[in-house]
DNA sequence: CCTGAAACGCATAAGGA
DNA sequence: TCCTTATGCGTTTCAGG
C-alpha cells in the first residue's frame, strides 16, 4: 500500500534533538546525499578509514534517523510528468485543511506542507500537462472550506537536491 | 566540489521525450523511489523475474536518464536545519534574476526555480533558525533588482517524495 | 572507535532459449 | 527480453587493540 497517509508520513516541524554528529558523519553524510551507490572500500579511501569503519558510520546514522532512507531519482520528465508547479491553497479552518490533507495520496502530489502565514498548505505537484494541473487544481477547489489556490508554474528547476549536512 | 552550479545542474522545463516504459519499468521505479537498497535477487521475487532480468532493466532506466542517482535522503532536523521556508522573490528582470541564481550554490538553498507569474524565483531552504532565514532573506534583498520576497514558514510536512511513475 | 581477516551474499558478465 | 550459470567484489561479521 504505497503513498498512503500514515500518522508516519507526517513530519511535524518539531525540534528534534539534533544528533550528535563529528567532521567525518558530516562528509559522509555529503557524500551520500550525492550519490548512495559509493562502495564503503571507496569512501573509507577518500575518509582515510576502514570499510567496517565507515560502515558502522553509516549503521549508526541510519539507526539515528539522520539517514532516513536511500531513494532512486526519478526524472519526472522521462516518465511523462512533464509540469512542475507549486501550488498554495488557502483554507478557511482547521478542519478543511484536514480534508486537504486527505489529498495527500493523489500521485501528482510530490510534497505537501502546512505553512504559517495566510495560505494554508503549499503543494509541490508534478503533472502529465496543463491539463493535469487544471484536473487537480479542480480537485483543490471541490473541497470544502478551500477559499482559493495560487500556482506558480516551474519554467526551470536550477537546484534540487536533499538537506545540507553542513558545518 | 560539490554544491557548485554548473551547466548540469541546470534542468530546463524543456519537454523531454518520455522514455518508453512498460508495467514492469514502472513498478520498478516506484519501489526503487521508496527504497533503492533493495536486492536484485528480492525484487526479482516481487516482479516474477531472475536477478539478471532486473538488473538489466535497471541498467537501462540508469542509462536513459530515468534514474538520475540513488541518494540518501537526510533529516535536516538530525542536521542541525531545523527550520524549513519557501521563499518567493520578485526580481525586476532577467539580469536581477541571473544575479540571484548564482546564489544556488549556499547550503541552506534545496530548491531553486525560476516560476511564471509575477514572482520570478522560487527557493526552498532549510535553515537553522529563524536567524538563518533572517541572513538569507538579508542576501536576498542585496542583490540589486530584487524587489522584495515573500516567506512561507513550514509548520508540518505531510508529503515530502519523488515523482510518481505513475500509470 | 578503529583495524584486519574471513565468510557470505549479491552484483554482474557470459551465453543461450 | 528473459533465463541459468559462474565468478569476483562488496558487504558484513568477528576477534582484537
Amino acid at each position: 500500500m504505497p503513498n498512503e497517509i500514515k500518522e508516519t508520513n507526517t513530519v511535524k516541524q518539531v525540534r528534534h534533538q539534533p544528533a550528535k554528529l563529528d567532521d567525518v558523519d558530516r562528509r559522509i553524510l555529503g557524500i551520500l546525499a550525492q550519490d548512495s551507490s559509493r562502495s564503503y572500500v571507496d569512501l573509507g579511501q577518500e575518509l582515510h578509514l576502514s570499510a567496517p569503519a565507515v560502515h558502522d558510520r553509516v549503521k549508526r546514522l541510519k539507526r539515528d534517523g539522520v539517514i532516513k532512507a536511500t531513494v532512486a531519482k526519478i526524472d519526472g520528465c522521462k516518465v511523462g510528468r512533464t509540469l512542475l508547479a507549486f501550488v498554495l491553497v488557502n483554507t478557511k479552518n482547521v478542519v478543511s485543511t484536514k480534508r486537504l490533507l486527505s489529498l495527500g495520496n493523489l500521485p501528482e502530489i510530490e510534497e505537501m506542507h502546512t505553512v504559517a502565514g495566510d495560505s494554508g498548505v503549499l503543494l509541490k505537484v508534478r503533472v502529465r500537462e496543463t491539463e493535469g494541473l487544471e484536473d487537480l487544481l479542480g480537485k483543490l477547489q471541490d473541497i470544502e472550506g478551500v477559499d482559493g489556490t495560487r500556482s506558480y508554474i516551474v519554467l526551470s528547476t536550477f537546484v534540487e537536491r536533499g538537506p545540507d549536512p553542513g558545518e
